[in-house]
DNA sequence: CAGTGACTTTAGATAAGTCTAAAAATAAAT
DNA sequence: ATTTATTTTTAGACTTATCTAAAGTCACTG
Protein backbone atom coordinates (compact mmCIF):
# COMPACT_ATOMS: atom_id res chain seq x y z
CA UNK A 1 0.00 0.00 0.00
CA UNK A 2 1.10 3.42 -0.96
CA UNK A 3 0.27 5.97 1.00
CA UNK A 4 0.64 10.31 -0.06
CA UNK A 5 2.45 12.71 1.88
CA UNK A 6 -1.08 14.00 2.92
CA UNK A 7 -2.33 10.57 3.75
CA UNK A 8 -0.08 9.94 6.02
CA UNK A 9 -0.34 13.54 7.70
CA UNK A 10 -4.27 12.30 8.17
CA UNK A 11 -3.56 9.53 9.73
CA UNK A 12 -0.57 10.42 11.88
CA UNK A 13 -3.43 13.51 13.48
CA UNK A 14 -6.33 10.91 13.58
CA UNK A 15 -3.65 8.93 16.01
CA UNK A 16 -2.72 11.50 18.07
CA UNK A 17 -6.33 12.76 18.05
CA UNK A 18 -7.83 9.68 19.29
CA UNK A 19 -5.34 9.60 22.05
CA UNK A 20 -3.43 6.28 20.30
CA UNK A 21 -6.90 4.74 19.06
CA UNK A 22 -8.70 5.54 22.90
CA UNK A 23 -11.64 7.83 21.31
CA UNK A 24 -12.96 8.40 18.33
CA UNK A 25 -12.54 11.99 16.27
CA UNK A 26 -14.59 14.55 15.04
CA UNK A 27 -14.18 15.91 11.70
CA UNK A 28 -13.70 19.64 12.64
CA UNK A 29 -10.58 18.53 15.38
CA UNK A 30 -9.05 17.13 12.58
CA UNK A 31 -9.22 20.32 10.19
CA UNK A 32 -8.19 22.15 12.77
CA UNK A 33 -4.80 20.22 13.23
CA UNK A 34 -4.19 20.03 9.45
CA UNK A 35 -4.82 23.87 8.89
CA UNK A 36 -7.26 22.38 6.77
CA UNK A 37 -11.26 22.53 5.73
CA UNK A 38 -13.93 20.18 6.83
CA UNK A 39 -14.95 20.17 3.86
CA UNK A 40 -11.21 18.42 2.61
CA UNK A 41 -11.41 16.13 5.57
CA UNK A 42 -14.56 14.64 4.96
CA UNK A 43 -13.39 13.99 1.35
CA UNK A 44 -9.72 12.77 2.53
CA UNK A 45 -11.85 10.34 5.01
CA UNK A 46 -13.52 8.52 2.57
CA UNK A 47 -10.20 7.78 0.66
CA UNK A 48 -8.85 6.05 4.07
CA UNK A 49 -11.98 4.05 4.61
CA UNK A 50 -11.54 2.60 1.45
CA UNK A 51 -8.04 1.98 2.06
CA UNK A 52 -9.15 0.24 5.54
CA UNK A 53 -6.87 2.52 7.64
CA UNK A 54 -9.23 4.41 9.46
CA UNK A 55 -13.09 3.05 10.64
CA UNK A 56 -15.52 5.47 9.59
CA UNK A 57 -19.26 5.57 9.85
CA UNK A 58 -21.00 8.46 8.07
CA UNK A 59 -21.46 11.89 10.93
CA UNK A 60 -20.13 9.10 13.59
CA UNK A 61 -16.38 10.47 13.85
CA UNK A 62 -13.55 7.85 12.98
CA UNK A 63 -10.52 6.13 13.89
CA UNK A 64 -7.50 4.40 13.06
CA UNK A 65 -8.06 0.61 12.03
CA UNK A 66 -5.57 -1.71 13.53
CA UNK A 67 -3.60 -1.60 10.29
CA UNK A 68 -4.03 2.46 10.56
CA UNK A 69 -2.68 2.46 13.86
CA UNK A 70 0.81 0.65 12.44
CA UNK A 71 1.33 2.93 9.57
CA UNK A 72 0.61 5.97 12.37
CA UNK A 73 3.60 4.51 14.38
CA UNK A 74 5.97 4.00 12.23
CA UNK A 75 5.58 7.88 10.63
CA UNK A 76 5.46 8.62 14.55
CA UNK A 77 8.82 6.50 15.03
CA UNK A 78 10.69 7.76 12.03
CA UNK A 79 9.36 11.25 12.80
CA UNK A 80 10.96 10.70 16.64
CA UNK A 81 13.97 9.33 15.58
CA UNK A 82 15.01 12.31 13.00
CA UNK A 83 14.71 14.44 15.92
CA UNK A 84 16.85 12.75 18.26
CA UNK A 85 19.44 12.94 15.06
CA UNK A 86 18.76 16.66 14.71
CA UNK A 87 19.68 17.22 18.17
CA UNK A 88 22.16 14.70 19.23
CA UNK A 89 24.62 14.88 16.04
CA UNK A 90 23.12 18.62 14.44
CA UNK A 91 23.20 20.25 17.02
CA UNK A 92 19.55 21.69 16.84
CA UNK A 93 18.19 23.08 19.72
CA UNK A 94 14.88 20.89 20.69
CA UNK A 95 12.52 24.05 19.36
CA UNK A 96 14.00 23.60 16.00
CA UNK A 97 13.17 20.35 15.10
CA UNK A 98 9.96 19.52 14.74
CA UNK A 99 9.40 20.96 11.63
CA UNK A 100 12.13 19.52 9.91
CA UNK A 101 11.26 16.11 11.45
CA UNK A 102 7.79 16.60 9.77
CA UNK A 103 9.56 16.71 6.49
CA UNK A 104 11.62 13.60 7.22
CA UNK A 105 8.98 11.53 8.68
CA UNK A 106 7.78 10.84 5.01
CA UNK A 107 10.99 9.40 3.78
CA UNK A 108 10.48 5.89 2.64
CA UNK A 109 12.80 2.84 3.56
CA UNK A 110 12.21 0.86 5.84
CA UNK A 111 16.45 0.30 5.61
CA UNK A 112 17.06 3.79 6.35
CA UNK A 113 14.63 3.93 9.74
CA UNK A 114 16.09 0.59 11.09
CA UNK A 115 20.20 1.73 10.02
CA UNK A 116 19.30 5.44 11.70
CA UNK A 117 17.74 3.84 14.62
CA UNK A 118 21.04 1.83 15.56
CA UNK A 119 23.65 4.75 14.10
CA UNK A 120 21.45 6.86 17.08
CA UNK A 121 21.51 4.12 19.98
CA UNK A 122 18.09 2.72 19.86
CA UNK A 123 17.08 5.73 21.79
CA UNK A 124 13.80 5.43 23.51
CA UNK A 125 12.60 8.78 23.13
CA UNK A 126 12.84 11.99 21.24
CA UNK A 127 13.87 15.26 23.01
CA UNK A 128 10.52 15.95 23.98
CA UNK A 129 10.55 13.07 26.06
CA UNK A 130 7.82 11.50 23.52
CA UNK A 131 8.50 7.62 23.47
CA UNK A 132 9.58 6.32 19.98
CA UNK A 133 7.88 3.21 18.89
CA UNK A 134 10.22 -0.23 17.78
CA UNK A 135 10.35 -1.43 14.46
CA UNK A 136 7.39 -3.53 15.68
CA UNK A 137 5.59 -0.19 16.76
CA UNK A 138 5.68 -0.95 20.43
CA UNK A 139 6.68 1.52 23.09
CA UNK A 140 6.32 1.56 27.05
CA UNK A 141 6.03 4.77 29.01
CA UNK A 142 4.83 5.27 32.19
CA UNK A 143 1.93 6.28 33.33
CA UNK A 144 2.05 10.77 33.48
CA UNK A 145 -0.07 13.44 34.72
CA UNK A 146 0.04 16.83 33.52
CA UNK A 147 1.54 19.13 36.20
CA UNK A 148 -1.51 21.07 36.45
CA UNK A 149 -3.25 18.06 37.90
CA UNK A 150 -0.74 17.69 40.42
CA UNK A 151 -1.73 18.50 44.29
CA UNK A 152 0.21 20.84 46.33
CA UNK A 153 3.96 19.27 48.25
CA UNK A 154 3.77 16.11 45.51
CA UNK A 155 7.00 15.54 43.34
CA UNK A 156 7.62 14.18 40.11
CA UNK A 157 9.93 13.77 37.01
CA UNK A 158 9.28 16.00 34.25
CA UNK A 159 9.25 13.57 31.23
CA UNK A 160 7.51 15.01 28.55
CA UNK A 161 5.85 17.98 26.32
CA UNK A 162 2.92 17.81 25.24
CA UNK A 163 3.15 20.33 22.54
CA UNK A 164 6.03 21.08 20.02
CA UNK A 165 5.05 24.93 19.70
CA UNK A 166 8.76 26.26 19.48
CA UNK A 167 7.59 29.44 21.78
CA UNK A 168 6.84 26.47 24.79
CA UNK A 169 9.85 25.16 24.00
CA UNK A 170 12.21 28.27 24.33
CA UNK A 171 10.43 29.29 27.39
CA UNK A 172 11.04 26.30 29.14
CA UNK A 173 14.61 26.77 28.12
CA UNK A 174 14.67 30.29 29.53
CA UNK A 175 12.93 29.05 32.74
CA UNK A 176 15.43 25.80 32.97
CA UNK A 177 12.39 23.51 33.00
CA UNK A 178 14.71 20.56 31.00
CA UNK A 179 13.12 17.24 30.46
CA UNK A 180 14.02 15.37 33.65
CA UNK A 181 14.27 17.42 36.09
CA UNK A 182 12.59 16.71 39.20
CA UNK A 183 9.52 19.39 40.17
CA UNK A 184 8.32 20.26 43.62
CA UNK A 185 4.56 21.75 43.68
CA UNK A 186 4.85 24.64 46.10
CA UNK A 187 1.22 25.96 45.39
CA UNK A 188 -1.17 25.64 43.46
CA UNK A 189 -4.31 28.18 42.43
CA UNK A 190 -7.50 26.15 42.05
CA UNK A 191 -9.21 29.32 40.22
CA UNK A 192 -6.87 29.33 37.00
CA UNK A 193 -5.34 26.19 37.24
CA UNK A 194 -1.50 27.67 37.34
CA UNK A 195 1.22 26.23 39.79
CA UNK A 196 4.17 27.71 41.68
CA UNK A 197 6.77 24.84 41.13
CA UNK A 198 10.48 24.68 42.63
CA UNK A 199 13.29 22.11 41.74
CA UNK A 200 17.20 21.62 42.59
CA UNK A 201 18.50 24.33 40.05
CA UNK A 202 15.00 26.50 39.37
CA UNK A 203 14.05 29.16 41.92
CA UNK A 204 10.27 28.78 42.51
CA UNK A 205 8.15 29.94 39.92
CA UNK A 206 4.88 30.42 38.92
CA UNK A 207 3.30 29.02 35.89
CA UNK A 208 0.28 29.54 33.98
CA UNK A 209 -2.37 26.51 33.09
CA UNK A 210 -1.68 27.58 29.71
CA UNK A 211 1.86 26.15 30.56
CA UNK A 212 1.25 23.31 33.01
CA UNK A 213 -1.23 21.51 31.21
CA UNK A 214 1.55 20.39 28.68
CA UNK A 215 4.26 19.29 31.04
CA UNK A 216 3.78 15.87 31.76
CA UNK A 217 5.08 14.49 34.56
CA UNK A 218 5.97 10.99 36.11
CA UNK A 219 5.18 11.17 39.92
CA UNK A 220 7.93 9.92 42.67
CA UNK A 221 6.57 8.44 46.09
CA UNK B 1 10.21 31.27 -4.56
CA UNK B 2 8.62 27.85 -3.87
CA UNK B 3 9.09 24.70 -6.23
CA UNK B 4 7.53 21.45 -5.76
CA UNK B 5 9.27 18.32 -6.12
CA UNK B 6 8.15 17.92 -9.57
CA UNK B 7 9.17 21.07 -10.26
CA UNK B 8 12.93 20.60 -8.66
CA UNK B 9 13.32 17.46 -10.19
CA UNK B 10 13.09 18.99 -13.82
CA UNK B 11 15.54 21.58 -12.60
CA UNK B 12 17.97 18.66 -12.08
CA UNK B 13 17.40 17.13 -14.65
CA UNK B 14 17.72 19.77 -16.91
CA UNK B 15 20.95 20.71 -15.51
CA UNK B 16 22.10 17.28 -15.64
CA UNK B 17 21.20 16.67 -19.46
CA UNK B 18 22.71 20.43 -20.18
CA UNK B 19 25.86 19.15 -18.99
CA UNK B 20 25.72 22.16 -16.15
CA UNK B 21 24.29 24.72 -18.42
CA UNK B 22 26.45 24.00 -21.56
CA UNK B 23 23.85 22.97 -24.15
CA UNK B 24 20.40 23.08 -24.82
CA UNK B 25 18.31 20.10 -23.81
CA UNK B 26 15.25 18.01 -25.72
CA UNK B 27 11.67 17.95 -24.74
CA UNK B 28 12.71 14.14 -25.33
CA UNK B 29 15.60 13.72 -23.17
CA UNK B 30 14.20 14.96 -20.38
CA UNK B 31 11.06 12.69 -20.79
CA UNK B 32 13.22 10.03 -21.20
CA UNK B 33 15.36 10.76 -18.14
CA UNK B 34 12.00 11.51 -15.67
CA UNK B 35 10.03 8.91 -17.26
CA UNK B 36 6.99 10.55 -18.21
CA UNK B 37 5.97 11.95 -21.73
CA UNK B 38 6.90 14.98 -23.92
CA UNK B 39 3.80 16.22 -23.77
CA UNK B 40 3.89 16.63 -19.80
CA UNK B 41 7.22 18.15 -20.48
CA UNK B 42 6.45 20.67 -22.59
CA UNK B 43 3.60 21.58 -19.90
CA UNK B 44 6.00 21.90 -17.05
CA UNK B 45 8.64 23.96 -18.99
CA UNK B 46 6.04 26.15 -19.60
CA UNK B 47 5.80 26.92 -16.03
CA UNK B 48 9.49 27.01 -15.15
CA UNK B 49 9.73 29.55 -17.86
CA UNK B 50 7.27 31.16 -16.58
CA UNK B 51 9.28 31.46 -12.83
CA UNK B 52 12.41 31.99 -14.87
CA UNK B 53 14.28 29.11 -13.75
CA UNK B 54 14.78 28.30 -17.57
CA UNK B 55 15.50 29.77 -20.85
CA UNK B 56 13.20 28.76 -23.05
CA UNK B 57 11.94 29.30 -26.70
CA UNK B 58 9.39 27.25 -28.27
CA UNK B 59 10.58 24.20 -30.89
CA UNK B 60 14.71 25.50 -29.19
CA UNK B 61 15.03 23.54 -26.41
CA UNK B 62 15.37 24.63 -22.73
CA UNK B 63 18.49 25.29 -20.34
CA UNK B 64 18.92 26.71 -17.37
CA UNK B 65 19.20 29.98 -16.05
CA UNK B 66 21.17 31.99 -13.97
CA UNK B 67 18.50 31.15 -11.12
CA UNK B 68 17.61 27.73 -12.37
CA UNK B 69 21.29 26.49 -12.30
CA UNK B 70 21.83 27.86 -8.45
CA UNK B 71 18.88 26.05 -7.46
CA UNK B 72 19.74 22.85 -9.32
CA UNK B 73 23.49 23.30 -7.67
CA UNK B 74 21.76 23.14 -3.91
CA UNK B 75 19.23 20.07 -4.95
CA UNK B 76 22.45 18.32 -6.40
CA UNK B 77 24.40 19.18 -2.86
CA UNK B 78 21.88 18.26 -0.49
CA UNK B 79 21.67 14.83 -2.58
CA UNK B 80 25.51 14.19 -2.18
CA UNK B 81 25.72 15.00 1.03
CA UNK B 82 22.43 12.60 2.12
CA UNK B 83 24.67 10.13 -0.03
CA UNK B 84 27.65 10.71 2.16
CA UNK B 85 25.62 10.37 5.23
CA UNK B 86 24.23 7.21 4.39
CA UNK B 87 27.47 5.38 2.76
CA UNK B 88 29.47 7.14 6.26
CA UNK B 89 27.50 7.21 8.94
CA UNK B 90 24.73 4.51 8.38
CA UNK B 91 27.07 1.69 6.47
CA UNK B 92 25.07 1.77 3.34
CA UNK B 93 26.87 0.49 0.05
CA UNK B 94 27.06 2.67 -3.07
CA UNK B 95 24.81 1.15 -4.92
CA UNK B 96 22.17 1.54 -2.26
CA UNK B 97 22.24 5.40 -1.23
CA UNK B 98 20.63 7.19 -5.04
CA UNK B 99 17.03 6.19 -4.43
CA UNK B 100 17.30 7.37 -0.93
CA UNK B 101 18.79 10.40 -1.65
CA UNK B 102 16.79 11.00 -4.50
CA UNK B 103 13.60 11.93 -1.47
CA UNK B 104 15.94 13.62 0.91
CA UNK B 105 17.23 16.05 -1.44
CA UNK B 106 14.12 17.59 -1.32
CA UNK B 107 13.87 18.17 2.62
CA UNK B 108 13.58 22.23 2.84
CA UNK B 109 16.16 23.56 5.56
CA UNK B 110 18.92 25.44 4.68
CA UNK B 111 19.82 25.34 7.93
CA UNK B 112 19.75 21.23 7.97
CA UNK B 113 22.02 21.33 4.93
CA UNK B 114 24.77 23.50 6.48
CA UNK B 115 24.47 21.68 9.58
CA UNK B 116 24.94 18.32 7.92
CA UNK B 117 27.63 19.38 5.52
CA UNK B 118 29.34 20.11 8.55
CA UNK B 119 28.48 17.32 10.55
CA UNK B 120 29.95 15.20 7.91
CA UNK B 121 33.19 16.81 8.35
CA UNK B 122 32.81 19.12 4.70
CA UNK B 123 32.96 16.24 2.39
CA UNK B 124 34.30 17.57 -1.44
CA UNK B 125 33.13 14.05 -2.96
CA UNK B 126 30.00 12.07 -2.96
CA UNK B 127 30.39 8.45 -2.54
CA UNK B 128 30.76 8.09 -6.41
CA UNK B 129 33.34 10.60 -6.68
CA UNK B 130 30.84 13.24 -8.00
CA UNK B 131 31.90 16.66 -6.17
CA UNK B 132 29.84 18.45 -3.63
CA UNK B 133 29.03 21.58 -4.54
CA UNK B 134 29.91 24.69 -1.17
CA UNK B 135 26.56 26.20 0.17
CA UNK B 136 27.28 29.44 -2.78
CA UNK B 137 27.33 26.25 -4.82
CA UNK B 138 30.69 26.38 -6.38
CA UNK B 139 33.22 23.26 -6.60
CA UNK B 140 36.05 22.42 -8.15
CA UNK B 141 36.70 19.33 -10.37
CA UNK B 142 39.65 18.31 -12.21
CA UNK B 143 39.32 18.05 -16.08
CA UNK B 144 38.41 13.85 -16.07
CA UNK B 145 37.75 11.95 -19.30
CA UNK B 146 35.88 8.23 -19.76
CA UNK B 147 38.09 5.70 -19.58
CA UNK B 148 37.01 4.60 -23.20
CA UNK B 149 38.80 7.69 -24.17
CA UNK B 150 42.44 6.82 -23.21
CA UNK B 151 45.10 5.59 -25.11
CA UNK B 152 47.16 2.47 -24.50
CA UNK B 153 49.56 2.53 -21.40
CA UNK B 154 48.37 5.72 -20.11
CA UNK B 155 47.80 5.85 -16.71
CA UNK B 156 45.11 7.71 -14.45
CA UNK B 157 42.96 7.62 -11.03
CA UNK B 158 39.51 6.49 -11.24
CA UNK B 159 37.40 9.36 -9.92
CA UNK B 160 33.73 9.50 -10.85
CA UNK B 161 30.78 7.02 -11.93
CA UNK B 162 28.90 8.34 -14.70
CA UNK B 163 25.80 6.36 -13.40
CA UNK B 164 24.37 5.67 -10.59
CA UNK B 165 22.72 2.27 -11.37
CA UNK B 166 22.94 -0.11 -8.55
CA UNK B 167 24.05 -3.25 -11.34
CA UNK B 168 26.82 -0.83 -12.28
CA UNK B 169 28.07 -0.26 -9.37
CA UNK B 170 27.88 -4.07 -7.80
CA UNK B 171 29.71 -4.87 -11.03
CA UNK B 172 32.41 -2.18 -9.93
CA UNK B 173 32.14 -4.03 -6.77
CA UNK B 174 32.74 -7.37 -7.49
CA UNK B 175 36.30 -6.03 -9.79
CA UNK B 176 37.48 -4.33 -6.76
CA UNK B 177 37.38 -1.17 -9.28
CA UNK B 178 37.25 1.74 -6.26
CA UNK B 179 37.08 5.36 -6.60
CA UNK B 180 40.78 6.54 -6.02
CA UNK B 181 42.28 3.21 -7.89
CA UNK B 182 44.81 3.71 -10.07
CA UNK B 183 44.25 2.33 -13.46
CA UNK B 184 46.37 1.36 -16.15
CA UNK B 185 45.39 0.95 -20.21
CA UNK B 186 47.19 -2.30 -21.00
CA UNK B 187 45.08 -2.78 -24.28
CA UNK B 188 42.45 -1.24 -26.04
CA UNK B 189 40.06 -2.60 -28.96
CA UNK B 190 39.12 0.75 -31.00
CA UNK B 191 36.12 -1.66 -32.68
CA UNK B 192 34.30 -1.51 -30.04
CA UNK B 193 36.03 1.01 -27.55
CA UNK B 194 36.36 -2.23 -24.98
CA UNK B 195 39.50 -1.56 -22.60
CA UNK B 196 41.53 -3.96 -20.96
CA UNK B 197 43.04 -2.44 -17.60
CA UNK B 198 45.32 -3.30 -14.72
CA UNK B 199 45.81 -1.97 -10.95
CA UNK B 200 48.00 -2.95 -7.78
CA UNK B 201 45.43 -4.55 -6.52
CA UNK B 202 43.00 -5.91 -10.04
CA UNK B 203 44.36 -8.53 -12.31
CA UNK B 204 44.38 -7.40 -15.81
CA UNK B 205 40.47 -6.93 -16.93
CA UNK B 206 38.66 -6.37 -19.93
CA UNK B 207 35.92 -3.93 -19.78
CA UNK B 208 33.41 -3.00 -22.48
CA UNK B 209 32.38 0.29 -23.75
CA UNK B 210 28.67 0.22 -21.82
CA UNK B 211 30.70 0.37 -18.46
CA UNK B 212 33.89 2.57 -19.82
CA UNK B 213 31.93 5.01 -21.08
CA UNK B 214 30.99 5.71 -17.31
CA UNK B 215 34.43 5.59 -15.84
CA UNK B 216 35.93 9.12 -15.34
CA UNK B 217 39.38 9.17 -14.91
CA UNK B 218 41.84 11.78 -14.50
CA UNK B 219 45.35 11.40 -15.66
CA UNK B 220 48.47 10.71 -14.09
CA UNK B 221 51.50 12.69 -16.13
C1' DC C 1 12.67 22.82 -52.59
C1' DA C 2 8.98 19.82 -51.56
C1' DG C 3 7.98 15.84 -48.70
C1' DT C 4 8.64 12.57 -45.20
C1' DG C 5 9.75 11.64 -40.62
C1' DA C 6 11.00 13.03 -36.10
C1' DC C 7 10.22 16.11 -32.52
C1' DT C 8 7.36 19.43 -30.02
C1' DT C 9 3.32 21.58 -28.73
C1' DT C 10 -1.67 22.03 -27.97
C1' DA C 11 -6.21 20.28 -26.70
C1' DG C 12 -8.89 17.81 -23.79
C1' DA C 13 -9.17 14.31 -20.00
C1' DT C 14 -7.98 12.30 -15.44
C1' DA C 15 -6.64 11.97 -10.47
C1' DA C 16 -5.27 14.07 -6.04
C1' DG C 17 -6.05 17.46 -2.82
C1' DT C 18 -7.95 21.51 -1.72
C1' DC C 19 -11.66 25.23 -1.50
C1' DT C 20 -16.58 27.74 -1.00
C1' DA C 21 -21.29 27.43 -0.58
C1' DA C 22 -25.21 24.89 0.21
C1' DA C 23 -27.70 20.82 1.90
C1' DA C 24 -28.27 17.14 5.27
C1' DA C 25 -27.78 15.08 9.76
C1' DT C 26 -27.01 15.35 14.57
C1' DA C 27 -27.09 17.63 19.00
C1' DA C 28 -28.83 21.08 22.09
C1' DA C 29 -32.33 24.01 24.08
C1' DT C 30 -36.43 25.88 24.99
C1' DA D 1 -41.00 17.60 20.83
C1' DT D 2 -40.14 21.12 17.87
C1' DT D 3 -37.03 24.66 16.82
C1' DT D 4 -32.31 26.26 16.72
C1' DA D 5 -27.51 25.70 16.43
C1' DT D 6 -23.61 22.98 15.27
C1' DT D 7 -21.38 19.61 12.75
C1' DT D 8 -20.80 16.93 8.73
C1' DT D 9 -21.38 15.93 4.12
C1' DT D 10 -22.21 16.86 -0.77
C1' DA D 11 -21.83 19.51 -5.02
C1' DG D 12 -19.20 22.04 -7.98
C1' DA D 13 -14.91 24.42 -8.90
C1' DC D 14 -9.76 25.17 -8.93
C1' DT D 15 -4.69 23.71 -9.14
C1' DT D 16 -0.95 20.58 -10.09
C1' DA D 17 0.92 17.05 -12.64
C1' DT D 18 0.13 13.70 -15.49
C1' DC D 19 -1.77 11.25 -19.82
C1' DT D 20 -3.47 10.24 -25.00
C1' DA D 21 -4.40 11.85 -29.35
C1' DA D 22 -4.02 15.21 -32.70
C1' DA D 23 -1.94 19.14 -34.79
C1' DG D 24 2.02 21.97 -35.63
C1' DT D 25 7.08 22.79 -36.57
C1' DC D 26 11.63 21.59 -37.95
C1' DA D 27 15.09 19.29 -40.51
C1' DC D 28 16.84 16.14 -43.56
C1' DT D 29 16.69 13.85 -48.00
C1' DG D 30 15.98 12.93 -52.43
Amino acid sequence: MTLSFAEENYIKTIYHLSNAGECEVSTNAIADQLNTKPASVSDMIKKLAVKQVIDYQKYQGVNVSEVGKKVALQIIRKHRLWEVFLVEKLNFNWDEVHEIAEQLEHIKSPLLTERLDEFLGYPKSDPHGDPIPDKDGNFEMGPTIPLSQMAVKEVGIFVTVGNDDPKLLQYLDKLKIRLGVKLTVLDKVDFDGSVQIKSDNIEPTFLSNQITQYLMIRKVV
